[in-house]
RNA sequence: GUCCCUAUCGUCUAGAGGCCUAGGACAAUACCCUUUCACGGUAUGAACCCGGGUUCGAAUCCCGGUGGGGACGCCA
C-alpha cells in the first residue's frame, strides 16, 4: 500500500510556524517512502476563509519547497459529494435530524456545567427503540447528527503518542451537518481522508480529541481507518502557547527576517524529532531519516537563538550569486541601487561568514553601494590629523600599485613603516573614511573589492 | 469542572532495565586565533518533577501526586 499524506489547513489566516512544522512532517513522510502528499484546503467556514489567506499558505509552503503530488483540493467544491454522504447516513439511521435550538444546546451546557460534568448534546432527539421522540417543531431547519455508539471504547495506535482510548460514553452525537444543510469539519475531514484514501494522518494533537469521533465515523461508513499520527504543539519562546506577538506569524516573515528556508527547515525539522546526535542536515538526508518513532510526544518551545545560528551556517554555505540576488532585493527594497557599486557578488562572499541573516547582510553590503558619511563622532575619533597624514601617504602608495590583495597589503605595509605607526592605526581610520564603520573584514579584502577608483574618490574627502 | 496528552541541563534533544560518574546541539562563561569587528578552535558550568512500588539493578516499567498543554462550538 502507497502512503498518502495529506495537509489540511484552513483558509483563515497565513501559513504559521506550527502549521509548516506539520507540513513539512506530512510531506517528509510521503517522501520518505515514495508516497503521495496531499493538499487539502478546508474552507468550510465561509465566513472567515480567504482567498487570500489561500494564497499566503500556497506562498508559505512554496517559499519552504513543500511541494504536493495532488491538489489542492478545496472542501467547498466537494459539498456534492457531503450531501450525497450525509443523505445515505440518514437513510441507514447512523444519523438523525435534530431541533434543538443553538440557545437550548447553550442552557443545555450550562447546566452540566454547574453540575460538574462534562457538557454535551444529551440526544433527546436521537431515535431509540421504543423512546418516543419530541415532535418536530415547525419551521425550524433541523441540524443532523451522528448518532455515536453509546457503548465501549474508541481505541487506536497512534504512532507518535502510543495506544489512546476514550470511552464512548465521554462523546455525544456530533453535528455533521448544520442547519443550513453544510457539513461540518469533523464530516468534511472523515469523507475527506477516505475518499482521498489518506494513509497517515498526521496532525497538531490538538486533533486528538476529534480523532474517536472521526474513527466512529469512519467505521458507521465501513471505510477504512487510517493510521494517525499526533505531533505535539509548538511553544513560543517564552514557553506560552503561540499567539501574534510570538511565534505565530506567516512563514513569510521569516523571509522578511532575512532567514533562509533551509535554515528554517532544517530547525523544524530538529523541533521534536530527532536522529542521535544529529542537528545539522539536508532535506535530503532528512528524507531519508524521517520516522514517526523519534517524534517527541511533549510540546517544544520555540528557541530562536538556534534558529539564528542554524541561518548563520546555512549562510555560509549558500552559494554567492544567490545571496547577492537576496540581497539586492532587500538593497532594493530600502531604495538603495545594489548595482551601484562594487560587484555584489565579491562583497558578499566577503560578509556571508560575518552575518547572522540576510538583512545584516543587506546593511553590511549597503556602504558599499552609497556615498558614506561617517558621523561627526567617529570622524573626531578616527580621522584625526595624525591619521589623514598617514592616509594620504597611503593614498599615494594605493594609487601606483597593482591592484590585488598582496600588492594593497603591502602598500598599507609601507605606509606603517614610512609612518611608524601599527595597523589598526591605519586601517581603523581607514574603515571609517572608506566605509563609515570602523569595523570591517580584512581591510585589503575591502579596498580590493571596492576598486581603486572608488577607493582614492573615498579618501579624497578626507586627504 | 470533565476527559485526553505530557514531564531529562535555561532551550531543542539522545536515552527503549545494567553501555549513564546521563551524551550532543543552541545559549552562557573562560581562554586561544587575530589587522579591527566577526568567523573559527578549545575548555568549563548546567538536567533525569515529587512520592511510592516492580526488579539483583530504573532516567528508562507500574501506580499516585504535582506542574504544563489540549479538547469539551450549527470553528477548523
Amino acid at each position: 500500500m502507497t502512503v498518502r499524506t495529506r495537509f489540511a489547513p484552513s483558509p483563515t489566516g497565513y501559513l504559521h510556524i506550527g502549521g509548516a512544522r506539520t507540513a513539512l512532517f506530512a510531506w517528509a513522510y510521503a517522501r520518505r517512502h515514495q508516497g503521495t502528499f496531499i493538499l487539502r484546503i478546508e474552507d468550510t467556514d465561509v465566513a472567515r476563509s480567504t482567498p487570500e489567506a489561500v494564497q499566503a499558505i500556497l506562498d508559505g509552503m512554496a517559499w519552504l519547497h513543500l511541494d504536493h503530488d495532488e491538489g489542492p483540493y478545496y472542501q467547498m467544491q466537494r459539498m456534492q459529494r457531503y450531501k450525497e454522504v450525509i443523505a445515505h447516513l440518514l437513510a441507514s439511521g447512523a444519523a438523525y435530524h435534530c431541533y434543538t435550538s443553538p440557545k437550548e444546546l447553550e442552557q443545555l451546557r450550562e447546566a452540566q456545567m454547574a453540575r460538574k460534568e462534562k457538557p454535551r448534546y444529551d440526544g433527546r432527539w436521537r431515535p431509540e427503540r421504543g423512546k418516543p421522540l419530541p415532535s418536530a417543531p415547525t419551521g425550524v431547519a433541523p441540524v443532523v447528527r451522528f448518532r455515536n455508539p453509546g457503548e465501549g471504547v474508541v481505541a487506536w495506535d497512534d504512532l507518535v503518542k502510543g495506544r489512546i482510548e476514550i470511552a464512548n460514553a465521554e462523546l455525544d452525537d456530533f453535528i455533521i451537518a448544520r442547519a443550513d444543510g453544510t457539513p461540518t469539519y469533523n464530516f468534511c475531514v472523515v469523507v475527506d481522508d477516505w475518499d482521498m484514501r489518506i494513509t497517515h494522518v498526521i496532525r497538531g494533537d490538538d486533533h486528538v480529541n476529534n480523532t474517536p469521533r472521526q474513527i466512529n465515523l469512519l467505521k458507521a461508513l465501513n471505510a477504512q481507518v487510517p493510521q494517525y499520527a499526533h505531533l505535539s504543539m509548538i511553544l513560543g519562546d517564552d514557553g506560552t502557547k503561540l499567539s501574534k506577538r510570538h511565534g505565530a506569524v506567516s512563514v513569510m516573515q521569516y523571509d522578511e527576517d532575512g532567514y533562509l528556508p533551509e535554515a528554517v527547515l532544517n530547525y523544524l525539522a530538529r523541533l521534536g524529532w530527532s536522529h542521535g546526535d544529529d542537528e545539522v542536515f539536508t532535506m535530503e538526508q532528512f528524507i531519508q531519516w524521517f520516522d514517526l518513532d523519534h517524534i517527541t510526544s511533549s510540546a517544544a518551545q520555540f528557541n530562536t537563538e538556534k534558529l539564528n545560528w542554524l541561518n548563520q551556517h546555512y549562510l555560509k554555505l549558500a552559494d554567492d550569486a544567490r545571496l547577492a540576488g537576496e540581497t539586492a532585493r532587500r538593497l532594493a527594497k530600502r531604495g538603495v541601487d545594489p548595482e551601484a557599486g562594487a560587484p555584489l557578488e565579491k562583497v558578499v562572499a566577503l560578509y556571508k561568514d560575518r552575518v547572522g541573516n540576510l538583512n545584516e547582510l543587506a546593511d553590511a553590503l549597503e556602504p558599499f553601494c552609497v556615498h558614506v558619511h561617517p558621523s561627526a563622532e567617529l570622524i573626531a575619533t578616527h580621522l584625526t590629523e595624525n591619521a589623514r597624514a598617514a592616509l594620504s601617504v597611503l593614498r599615494e602608495r594605493l594609487s601606483a600599485c597593482s591592484w590585488e590583495k598582496p600588492a594593497i597589503s603591502q602598500a598599507m605595509k609601507d605606509t606603517l613603516a614610512a609612518c611608524a605607526l601599527k595597523m589598526p592605526q591605519v586601517a581603523i581610520p581607514l574603515r571609517v573614511a572608506l566605509l563609515g564603520q570602523p569595523q570591517s573584514p580584512s581591510i585589503d579584502a575591502v579596498l580590493e573589492v571596492l576598486g581603486r577608483d572608488e577607493v582614492l574618490r573615498r579618501l579624497d574627502q578626507y586627504v
